[in-house]
DNA sequence: GTCTATATTTGGATAGAC
DNA sequence: GTCTATCCAAATATAGAC
């Protein structure tokens, strides 16, 4: 059972989170998770220390969101091909907030390899992690010496159209392209 | 022939464009275009009267930069597949700095959304630019129909290889990519 | 644990001397 | 046209009352 401290604490990371996404790490201040949040902006500084403290809190709980859902895919979904085309419909289902914000992956990676923040290593562990499951399932599907360089090409386009799609502000060209993403991974 | 004050005017523009493709537009302060263009502060309000005016200019003159490359490749290159391939090349070029900073085109246009700045859709002109260039040489290909559909794609596909390879610092990763890219190109 | 000040720093922008 | 000095707002962070 968790205590109310706890809670907010969550909430902080929660808002934050959506904040980080929607109007990127930089940009988004104090006040605004404060405000979104409904707490004090002293506050803040009994769960964290610094500003770097609440990103690392959620990456961190990002990283551990992406893993669950991928042990759940595991769980949910026996074959890997359709395990891949499950990664792929994320497009799809976020294909709103997508065209709107981006990637919430790539984009936070993006920011902090400018800002050379010390979290950026921190941040690619996102990508890392779905990079090894989805090397896992191609590898399942008999590409033994070439899993990660697919993994990575996968990635690599599923990136690409989310960074298109925000950029037009395009959901039809997402839903095209996933389609695209989709054949390709019927033909591996 | 050029003024002086002119010049400076352009030596600004250039020094902004590098920090904001290096740094991010937001965390590019004055004091640091001052410091590497070698003016002082207040200086600058006699060439812009805002950091937002900087930014329009340095947009501006990249899209020119980028109207100017394709003509060129226009010049020197005649067969349509030849140009793409010369695109496709950019990613191979540039190796080094987009490891590093990513696309200087996708990384700002990503930053803008996020800011919601009054400049973010002159900045995706950037793209659109390359498109319609793009899906020219595409449908002297014989693509009468789906040429944007191809171009579009292609912009794709080369946004997602420099998200990653900057994302994971991986060159090797970059060039294996844009040899896929020519495949594809090959095979339109 | 939570809040209200407030300190401190930074960054964008202005005024005015030269 | 260029510089120095300075203002003002915003943002991170702290102190201390409750």
């Amino acid at each position: 059972m968790k205590e109310k401290g706890q809670l907010i604490r969550q909430r902080i990371v929660e808002t934050a989170d959506e904040l980080f996404y929607r109007q990127g790490y930089n940009h988004t201040s104090f006040s605004d998770i404060a405000d979104a949040a409904g707490i004090a902006r002293g506050n803040f500084y009994y769960y964290f220390k610094s500003k770097d403290d609440i990103l690392a809190a959620v990456i961190r709980e990002r990283v551990e969101s992406i893993r669950d859902m991928l042990v759940n895919w595991d769980a949910e979904i026996p074959e890997p091909r359709n395990r891949l085309k499950r990664y792929a419909a994320i497009l799809t289902n976020m294909q709103g907030d997508i065209a709107q914000y981006g990637c919430p992956v790539g984009s936070l990676c993006t920011e902090l390899s400018k800002l050379e923040h010390m979290h950026y290593e921190h941040a690619t562990e996102m990508f890392a992690v779905f990079r090894g499951w989805l090397a896992t399932q191609i590898r399942q599907l008999g590409h033994d010496e070439d899993a990660d360089v697919l993994a990575l090409h996968l990635l690599s386009r599923a990136q690409g159209i989310t960074t298109m799609a925000n950029a037009f502000r395009d959901s039809e060209f997402l839903k095209r392209e996933a389609h695209e993403l989709e054949k390709w991974i019927d033909a591996l």
